[in-house]
RNA sequence: GCCCAGAUGGCGGAAUUGGUAGACGCGCUACGUUCAGGUCGUAGUGUCCUUAUGGACGUGGAGGUUCGAGUCCUCUUCUGGGCACCA
């Protein structure tokens, strides 16, 4: 008998005896019968080449809730897949001159034998990548259909352009004002591009995004807020004097503050706006100034600097309650296109950025709020009512004053009666704006999915027949200039115009890559019969990392809507993931020489007098704990762990100390300490491998029944542990039951049995954690069959519940003495037992007993 | 500026409905095993006072509710994340 469990004997062994079995394929509907499906996924991820320990985690994850769902008896969905298009593949080909197919299927197939090692419990039968033409023709089906019902369109759109990427960006893709993935600094480009109409969902997404219980509250926040739904009014000031003749009919605003109308002071319209543009053709000044606008950045710090520029154009227009009032109409910087109407009326006294605008260019300040809270109702220009007294603008709550019809009202029903008014006179109506916009879905690049549509000069946009679809990537393309690869192909974009016959032209663009992760979980859960997808949709529980919160997450629940409403899949809710777990990082402390390189932990050693590098011996700083990343070099190679101490031991690492949720710091010593417990569990299941057959008898001794008591207590904890994402726990308990375990090997043949009762569970329980181990364990024991196939250790509920229990006595709230009473003692019998504990006298004795507090199960508090 | 989440030993973190704070792991200390290192085993490890027994204090800070608060309430400080000229 080996003394020592071998993990790089047993992993491989277990794994091939699993693939043997096919135990990790999913059953089809009508296999399944009574059997409740669990759909488990986990972000797929994108083929770079090279597995990180972040990717362990996030697997190791799923994969704890697939084996454990499949252990208590459910049809689990548990498939893999390749977010395969992307810029990384189109970088290579550039550097390397490598096709980018090539670049990617070999990254899969390196990645893939990565995987393997880790012991998943993976549904393989359904893999594909989003590159493969089967997919991304299914892609274009799925456009065109879209295209039918009018969920994508085409327009010529100011967009986001990368200039280090060369493509356009969504808005979600800019961040900071620079590009998701490079970083540069994102400029402003007009081009005809094809939209979703994501903003057709746009309440719906808010609405039902509420209430989604079981994804993080966190989550849910960032998309209302990404959504950002306002309610206010949309209206028209009329003008007075000169009209511009292409907006005859007045200036549209949105306000959310139309209680505030009675302190207008000005109109305001956006650089940008169509009226400001047309004005500027014939205005060297306005030209100018929109220029000026145009320089300052979009980034954090340029907005926060920004002064407000104001360019009066000259018109005024009329107020719409006050008879004979006109308003002056500026142009302004800080009035955005992007939202609302690019126009907006002006009160300074109660915004901040009007205020500002209002000051600068001595504009009046009028006063309509009066405060209601302590603080702002004492300040000077409330009792004198000049905003000239105003030190900012007042923004808090408060009753309407200086407002004729409005005067008295709270803000609230002053919105309510000023838009009814205004919908009285017919210049405007309430409505609800949102800050989402469409989702620009056109990338100039060469390695994502061709839009399937042809530009006919007679016949303009035909859709290109179903017949002919996958539209399919040239293989014979050149990188060698920039630009789309595409666009400069010899023939491919040569094509006959479906309708006429005539010479026409592919689209070039492809599409954005977010397209491609917004329903692959809809592929997995069927290839085309829309029944088993019915039957696995939506996936029960996801599992992936929280920087998707917004773009991803988004995307996918607008693409089940409107795949749901062209009738391509049976979700009625649209909701394609019903639980959503958003993992931490791994993260690992960083190393820096003396030089201020920085270091791989490989290439460093702790001595007792600080840090040094190898080698040179040369003196190390240790710097900030950080997600682990290229640049910092301070990566764990997954390959190495498992090639040191097993699978099974970097599943368990990733999974201990830290709640899933939060970030794990990856050390050396808890990865060691992890290996050294899976020794010690191997050890407890070894010395039993000589008394398997020790008889269904668990022993009657009190000791025996102790430790039947900590082994179901312990299956109940971490199958609750395991249910509620707390790994963590889980972990802690199953340290403690083993150490019991071990612990009971003292007690001599008397606890045998329920020793070996206590090791038939832990193997079950370990499973989900350390299959390897688990499987080498159950062998040891000779369990039934394979660990991996058996079902949940069942729980005798009587031993769940002691006999006896220890309550603490306290007295004034303080701990002075423990008593031990029958579980099932009365109230008075239990304080009476109180009352005589020896202990306790010193702390009663000659004192008045005012109360006594007897909380059953729980405690005993005496106030003297 | 706005929104969200956090703050517990040397470190990561436990703690059902308010009911013995510090489970479990790492680290550290001592002893044993070993030629030695590692492994393994045993004991200890919040702070302070105390020979011990025992006691006082203790969950970012200040108040409050309660027989009893890490947990509930009010205020406040700090940290992390998200959004941001969104009318």
């Amino acid at each position: 008998m080996a003394s020592r469990y071998d993990p790089q004997a047993a992993e491989p062994k277990w794994r091939e005896a699993w693939a043997q079995a096919d135990l990790f394929k999913a059953s089809t509907p009508a296999d399944a019968g009574d059997m409740p499906k669990a759909y488990v996924l986990e972000m797929f991820p994108y083929p770079s080449g090279r597995l990180h320990m972040g990717h362990v985690r996030n697997y190791a994850m799923g994969d704890v809730v697939a084996r454990h769902k499949k252990a208590k008896g459910y049809n689990v969905l548990h498939p893999m897949g390749w977010d395969a298009f992307g810029m990384p593949a189109e970088n290579a080909a550039m550097e390397k001159g490598v096709h980018p197919g090539e670049w990617t299927y070999q990254n899969i197939a390196a990645m893939k034998s990565q995987f393997e090692k880790l012991g998943l419990s993976l549904d393989w039968s359904r893999e594909f990548a989003t590159c493969d033409p089967d997919y991304y023709g299914e892609q274009q089906r799925l456009f065109l259909k879209f295209m039918d019902q009018g969920l994508v369109y085409q327009k010529k759109a100011k967009v986001n352009w990368d200039p280090v990427d060369n493509t356009v960006l969504a808005n979600e893709q800019v961040i900071d004002g620079k590009g998701w993935r490079s970083g540069a600094p994102v400029e402003q480009r007009e081009l005809v591009q094809w939209f979703f109409r994501i903003t057709h969902y746009a309440e719906d997404l808010l609405d039902q995004v509420q209430k989604l219980e079981r994804w993080p509250e966190k989550v849910r926040t960032m998309q209302a807020n990404w959504i950002g739904r306002s309610e206010g009014l949309q209206m028209r000031f009329e003008w007075v004097g000169e009209k511009p003749t292409s907006h005859e009919s007045g200036v549209e605003i949105f306000t959310t503050r139309p209680d505030t109308l009675f302190g207008a002071s000005f109109v305001a319209l956006s650089p940008d706006h169509p009226l400001t543009i047309e004005m500027a053709e014939t205005n060297a000044e306005l030209d100018a100034f929109r220029a000026e606008c145009a320089k300052v950045g979009t980034s954090e710090a340029d907005i926060e600097k920004a002064p407000k520029m104001g360019f009066d154009t000259g018109l005024k227009v009329k107020h719409p309650f006050s008879d004979g009032v006109e308003l002056p109409v500026y142009i302004a910087n800080f009035v955005l296109m992007g939202y609302g109407t690019g126009a907006i009326f002006a009160c300074p006294a109660h915004d901040q950025r009007d205020f500002d605008f209002a000051r600068k260019y001595n504009l009046p300040i009028l006063p309509v709020v009066k405060p209601s809270d302590k603080d702002a109702a004492s300040a000077e220009w409330v009792s004198t009512g000049q905003g000239d007294d105003m030190d900012a603008a007042y923004t808090g709550p408060g009753s309407i004053m200086n407002s004729d019809f409005l005067d008295g009202r709270e803000i609230t029903e002053a919105k309510t009666l000023a838009i009814a008014k205004i919908e009285a006179m017919g210049l405007g109506s309430g409505t609800v704006n949102y800050r989402l916009r469409d989702w620009g879905v056109s990338r100039q690049r060469y390695w994502g999915c061709p839009i399937p549509v042809i530009h006919c000069d007679d016949c303009g946009i035909v859709p290109v027949p179903v017949k002919d679809l996958p539209v399919r990537l040239p293989d014979d393309v050149s990188f060698d200039k920039p630009g789309n690869p595409l666009d400069h192909h010899p023939t491919w974009k040569d094509v006959g115009c479906p309708e006429c016959g005539k010479a026409a032209r592919r689209e070039t663009d492809t599409l954005d890559t977010f397209n491609d992760s917004s329903w692959y979980f809809a592929r997995f859960a069927s290839v085309d019969d829309p029944e088993e997808r019915a039957y696995w949709l939506p996936v029960d529980q996801y599992v992936g990392g929280v920087e998707h919160a917004v773009l991803h997450l988004l995307y996918a629940r607008f693409f089940m809507r409107a795949m749901r409403d062209v009738g391509e899949v049976d979700l009625p809710s649209g909701e394609p993931f019903a639980g959503l777990f958003t993992q931490g990082m791994v993260t690992h402390e960083t190393y820096k020489s003396s030089d201020g390189r920085w270091l791989q932990p490989s290439e460093v050693e702790q001595r007792d007098d600080g840090w040094f590098e190898m080698g040179s011996g040369e003196p190390v700083s240790v710097g900030a704990i950080e997600k682990m990343s290229k640049s910092k070099k301070n990566t764990v190679d997954p390959d190495n762990i498992i090639a040191t101490f097993g699978a099974d031991t970097a599943r368990w690492f990733v999974l201990s100390d830290s709640p899933p949720e939060r970030d794990v710091e990856w050390t050396q010593s808890g990865a060691e300490g992890a290996g050294r417990f899976v020794q010690r569990v191997w050890g407890v299941f070894n010395a039993l491998a000589d008394h398997t057959n020790v008889g269904d008898t668990p022993g009657t001794t009190e000791a025996a029944t102790a430790l039947r008591r900590t082994s179901h207590k312990a299956v109940s904890a971490i199958d609750k542990a395991i249910e509620e994402f707390r790994f963590n726990s889980a972990i802690a308990t199953i340290h403690e039951w083993v150490s019991a375990l071990k612990k009971a090997e003292q007690g001599g043949d008397d606890l045998l049995s329920a020793r070996s009762e206590g090791a038939s569970m832990l193997a079950r329980c370990l499973t989900p954690f350390m299959p390897h181990l688990a499987e080498e364990c159950w062998d040891l024991i000779d369990g039934d069959g394979l660990c991996s196939a058996a079902a949940w250790p069942d729980v005798d509920a009587a031993l769940l519940v002691e006999d006896s229990v220890t309550l603490p006595i306290q007295v004034n709230g303080k701990r002075r003495a423990e008593i031990s009473v029958s579980k099932t003692a009365s109230k008075d019998e239990i304080e009476a037992i109180a009352m005589a504990e020896p202990a306790l006298q010193s702390f009663i004795d000659g004192k008045s007993i005012k109360k006594v507090i007897v909380v059953p199960g729980r405690i005993v508090n005496i106030v003297v």
